[in-house]
DNA sequence: GCTATGACAAGGA
DNA sequence: CTCCTTGCCATAG
């Protein structure tokens, strides 16, 4: 396996019970910033071979975009309500409310460059 | 090695 | 806010 996808999935992974991230945000902790599609595609090819929270990663702008899997934009949803997240529409949350913000500490067990772990709270620490 | 392909993101219209 | 364009980069073939 990829180290890349390794780090996806690890990351998937961690994220908390009712809490959602970006798939932006995934790439930036996984230390690849711009590779936010690939996330997307790693998520598409688990074929089950692993248990990740894939439904917890949803688009920076708290869009569901799922495509090409065996789960439709609503099966994600329906998962994601049964946490508690509640939708303003169909396939659309206020992300903001509900973005996972793993603070240093989480993002060092991740084996970030300093680099990566400013980057990630610069961005995505923010109120 | 090279090209095509996207579960994306950011910025402009 | 929505729609479109451009940039990006790990994979698959």
């Amino acid at each position: 396996m990829s180290k890349f996808k390794e780090k996806v999935i690890q990351i998937v992974s961690a994220i908390p019970y009712g809490k959602v991230v970006s798939y932006g945000q995934v790439a930036v902790m996984a230390g690849v910033p711009r590779a936010a599609i690939q996330v997307g595609s790693v998520l598409n090819k688990l074929e089950a071979e692993v248990e990740v929270p894939w439904w917890r990663v949803i688009n920076n702008s708290g869009r569901i975009t799922i495509k090409g899997s065996i789960f439709t934009p609503q099966d994600q949803q329906d998962k994601l309500e049964e946490e508690g997240i509640e939708f303003v529409e169909q396939f659309k949350c206020e992300i903001e409310n509900y973005r996972w913000r793993p603070d240093e500490k989480k993002l060092k067990e991740f084996k970030l460059e300093d680099e990566y772990i400013f980057k990630t709270l610069s961005k995505y620490n923010l109120t």
